[in-house]
DNA sequence: CGTGCCAGGTGCCAT
DNA sequence: ATGGCACTTGGCACG
């Protein structure tokens, strides 16, 4: 990791120091005292406050306020950016063409500024619940209810994309809809849409939800629908993948 | 604003800067080469690579790679630490009860510590595409449709809650929906339900979905359900408004 | 490029 | 706490 990082810059060392960083494309991050004016799909406003600002080598611009995950202010990767002093303030200014979007950052103080050459090859892996709850369902679809045969992963259809399209051990087909998070009712209008779209063809086609759990009125739409719901956690299919092959291993407890 | 940084710190000394910049609610900035173990309501794996990673006085935790807007992971507000020095690594894990997560940071070199008291009272006043377009409606029913007049803002029903509840001219109740942007099926499956729940009573209610445009398939899906769709973009709104009362102004024009 | 959909979504506000 | 929902959602995969 190259670079480097002044403290209490003045205003021409920090304008230098944002145009070389932004320039060469490294990491920039900034903490001083700034206001945020921005103008796009949105628009909002901040006064002066203590913030930390980053930009990154792809042209992503985060502001962030001492709480919170997500930053108040940003702007996504691509975005070009100006910067200058002008009556002892320092600007930078981050545009985006389409959508047309503008972020002006106005520092007061600059009380850091750091310039940095990242190196970062490593892949992420997520496992994502979803995921985990298909693989065990296509594993084992008795999870969900016996004798079920999956047809197709994915089937596309014009009301969207069908999750497991299957057949029931009376040679129904079923579609099959997962939620990993209890499901409410746009869980259940979006399987309902796919169903619609199958019984125009064949009135016999099953829909069934399947989730950890489920809200009260996502139940009553599911049964007014004609629907059905089936009880699945994540818990239980990390279990059943685990018996047959290589485990997602939790961290070991976490004592303090 | 009041902190301090050091760079390329022994392990000693930036566990020290670590415990007492968490202990003491501040912000915490480290640069270095570490890697990341997530498992809660998912998992994930990221080996080895230089990032940058904060935590916020709040307990939120964020670790950002060279590029993109979000953090590759990241623990919300109220999160707990540890940290300790083990064989050579500094690890820092960050834990959250419910759901249960953990995320393990573990640095191989570390770069830059900085901890930092941030002051930051200013209120972030949004203007929302949305909240535009109501405004407009609400002052203007006209833009939608002549002789419409609002009954009510936010009704709640038991199938959610309603933007605005209006009467025709001629006495007609009708559910105003509105979508900032181009109107999928999912925003009139939204609509269709709250008419539906309202038509039991009276089968006369409209339904009209309002937005700057919308796909095929919903306005396929508006007509098959007989409801409405109306044409009306953020931009009319916005002048709307400024004829009005004082504008919400645009940056001014970005040259480079 | 638009369209659809997931996300460890986050955040806000309601009951 | 749970529910409903918007968000400058971001990000990805696909036609």
């Amino acid at each position: 990791m190259t670079g480097f990082i002044i403290q209490n810059p003045t205003l021409e060392q920090c304008l230098k120091a944002v145009k070389m960083g932004i320039g060469a494309r490294r990491l920039l991050i900034m903490l001083g005292e700034l206001r945020v004016d921005y103008f796009g799909r949105g628009s909002s406003e901040l006064d002066y406050g203590e913030r930390l600002l980053i930009v990154k080598g792809d042209g992503s611009l985060l502001i962030h306020r001492p709480t919170n995950v997500e930053p108040v202010n940003w702007q996504p990767p691509g975005s070009l950016y100006r910067a200058y002093v002008k009556r002892g303030l320092l600007v930078l200014e981050a545009y985006r063409k389409r959508p047309e979007e503008r972020v002006r950052v106005t520092f007061r103080r600059v009380s850091l500024v750091g310039v940095y050459h990242l190196k970062d090859g490593a892949e992420f892996k997520l496992y994502t619940a979803e995921e985990v709850m298909k693989k065990a369902f296509i594993k084992r679809p008795d999870l969900v209810e016996k004798g079920l045969r999956v047809v197709m992963e994915e089937k596309r259809l014009k009301a969207g994309l069908v999750d497991c399209f299957c057949v029931d051990s009376s040679n129904r087909p079923v579609v099959v809809e997962f939620k990993k998070d209890r499901a409410g009712i746009e869980a259940v209008d979006q399987l309902s849409r796919y169903v619609d779209e199958l019984r125009r063809g064949n009135p016999e086609v099953r829909g069934i939800l399947v989730a950890p759990s489920i809200t009260k009125e996502a139940l009553e739409r599911v049964r007014s629908l004609n629907l059905e719901y089936r009880r699945l956690d994540v818990r239980r299919c990390i279990k059943v993948l685990e018996s047959m092959e290589e485990p997602i291993k939790p961290l070991e407890y976490f004592e303090s």
